[in-house]
DNA sequence: TTTAAATTTGTGTGCGCACACAACTGTAAT
DNA sequence: ATTACAGTTGTGTGCGCACACAAATTTAAA
């Protein structure tokens, strides 16, 4: 102790101010209550086999000097793993959507490196229910300490949740969720609301006497959600206060090959001349955008999430508003919940709705890589 | 070395997958170039002293292994504090804009304080330089790490800037910046970006022929910037294809008193009653919005950032727009930016512009408390 | 050739914590 | 009174790293 307290005045005359910020450690903790850190040890981790009066004089010793854990120290010790398992869907070229999740999910793990944070990322076909069984069976193979999801199949995903839950393993689910589980937390967009902010944006750049077409690219069973982002657009036109007289439609084109969309696009088109304003109900606003453009329709689009030929056709003005939900940021939020639950034992709110932001060609550039604007990688000084 | 082989047998015995992550250390680099972990911390950090041969042995090594220190592990050895001051304006009370950077500073450290961050906040009043001139004598007297600047007043922040870099003291800008300095970093709003896209806003809303009003609610030098962001606004309109031909005013009211104000306002609408909309070019939207309701005027008004008065007044319809530059965020990523730079010696870029939020009423809910929704406190488990 | 002085290497300590283990207390059984 | 045995309490080790210092090696000087 008399070593101790040395250092701490040799330290204060090198720099005054610095040295005052010192914390309380357990050292500190076990000479206030005249025990060793062991016994100091036992009551922080209640280990038990304390004597109540020792008990008592430790817990005071912590609330005196406002005792807070070095989690580096802590971490180091432990010298734990956290193995962390993501089970998204493939993205089907390096622009599409669902690479933003996933690089939000690595620049996570990348931020938690040492603290044992470990990512293995699994991909299933988003048209395939037999690919998502397989990847589920082999993220349980691996035995993970947490589990990153995007429930897309609901049912498959029940049954995976359902074997998490028996290894007692975390789940959070991102972009979307399948309602009444025990999910860690959810971290995504509120669907109806997305859907409803669609419908304001368009109501403020057509005439009510407008015909709206809703859009969806689909395919299979891609659409669990984007029934409920339609359900919301269509509410807001129920609830407004304009009365509308121009018709909203909803045509779903089942296939993503290009020749399918411009037949069925033309074929809708020629049947409905009075379309003014087209709502994509996912991230391939720019597929529609291009038709317009080729065909030179001036037709209002507003579609979801920022990628590469969004931004392009935004540009362009062939797409009027983009909605985003912030996937990469869903993916570093969902790494940094489980941070908070293994490292701090923090418990998340079990819902956290991302932003909905509101992207036109004035601020498109701010977001634009936003979030890599650290990555610069210099070393200073 | 022998040890050392048993005891990963014998970890990967109790769970096989987890431990194939393991990360190299000093010592495995040791191992592999046949020398002492002296011999590599000399090298890891060029102290020189070391012969060209085992020098290359261990570049190799390092190589080889993918060698990345544990900056826990370093953290914890060095025991070093960073000392970071920030100099903001003071928040004329528990609901203004200048709480909401302050708040992200104080969350940034909270997520680095076992890293050695401690952060002393400094306030200034932002209707007075002496007292901007005092705070930074006192932030230079505690010898900071590093600074966080809104730079509010130029030539003293300029004053202020100089000593930090004769003493060799990093500083981030917030907010606002001055041009030209050898700021490790900006993070804030594009001001002129702001400004254009209010524009842009105010476009959508209103006819060609209405009249605009610009309002600056100042009081003396305060407006160093507002300036660049009505000048943006008006570059909207000068470039934009829609020949306008109502009037674009400027009125700027050197109070906060509301009588002051109404009575300003009140002269100008009696005089100018084609006004149809409004850019009042800070937070105080909410001021106006209430004068509009009394009045039963129905103008638009588009404003900054989304205080406590301002969400109100949004959600009763009183404020049509609102433009966030994030606050906040400004004042988490300027303690990461000195994080990076300290601890993970990255030097960030220069320029950070923070996203320009569009707030309406249909997606103000999502933003709402966002950043504090990590924040729930319950021990899990 | 011996000694001194560089130059290059290796070792020991501590950062704050967790955990295994050793060393104490006291009480009940023999 | 002696042993046994819980119930307590204290000590030692290592996590990965930085840094002070000691040891070994080479080179220069005498």
């Amino acid at each position: 102790m008399c070593a101790h307290t040395t250092v701490i005045i040799a330290l204060s005359y090198f720099s005054l101010y610095v040295k005052k910020a010192k914390k309380t450690t357990i050292q500190d903790l076990a000479d206030y209550a005249n025990v060793s850190i062991g016994t100091v040890d036992r009551v922080i981790h209640k280990r038990g086999k304390v004597s109540p009066t020792k008990q008592k004089k430790v817990e005071e010793a912590i609330k005196h000097l406002n005792f807070n854990p070095n989690l580096l120290a802590r971490t180091l010790a432990l010298g734990q793993q956290f193995l962390i398992c993501s089970l998204l869907p493939k993205a089907s070229n390096p622009n599409s959507y669902w690479n933003l999740p996933k690089q939000g999910v690595e620049e996570g793990v990348r931020d938690y490196r040492d603290y044992g944070f470990v990512c293995n990322p699994f991909e299933y076909d988003l048209f395939d229910e037999s690919s998502f069984i397989e990847n589920a069976e082999a993220v349980i193979k691996m035995n993970p300490n947490g589990v990153i999801l995007a429930p897309l199949f609901e049912k498959e995903s029940i049954n995976f949740i359902q074997i998490l839950e028996a290894k007692n393993i975390p789940y959070v689910f991102i972009d979307g969720m399948v309602p009444d589980q025990n999910n860690l937390s959810y971290i995504g967009p509120d669907l109806k609301g997305s859907g409803h902010l669609a419908g304001k944006l368009m109501s403020t750049i057509l005439d009510s006497s407008d015909d709206i077409l809703v859009l969806n690219f689909v395919k299979g069973l891609e659409n669990s959600h984007i029934n409920t982002i339609e359900k919301g657009f269509r509410e807001f036109f129920g609830s407004s206060q304009e009365t509308r007289t121009g018709k909203i439609n909803t045509l779903t084109i089942p296939s993503v090959k290009e020749e399918d969309i411009t037949r069925e696009l033309t074929k809708y088109y020629i049947k409905n001349s009075g379309t003014k304003g087209v709502f994509v109900t996912n991230s391939r606003a720019h597929i529609i955008a291009k038709y317009h453009a080729m065909y030179e329709l001036s037709i209002k689009v507003i579609g979801f999430d920022m990628l590469q030929a969004n931004i392009l056709e935004m540009k362009c003005g062939n797409i009027d508003y983009l909605i985003s939900q912030r996937p990469i940021s869903q993916g570093s939020m969902a790494i940094k919940t489980l941070f908070e639950f293994f490292v701090h034992q923090k418990s998340p709110l079990k819902i956290q709705h991302t932003p909905l932001d509101i992207i036109i060609k004035e601020n498109i550039d701010y977001y634009i890589n936003f979030n890599e604007s650290r990555e610069v990688d210099q070393t200073n000084t």
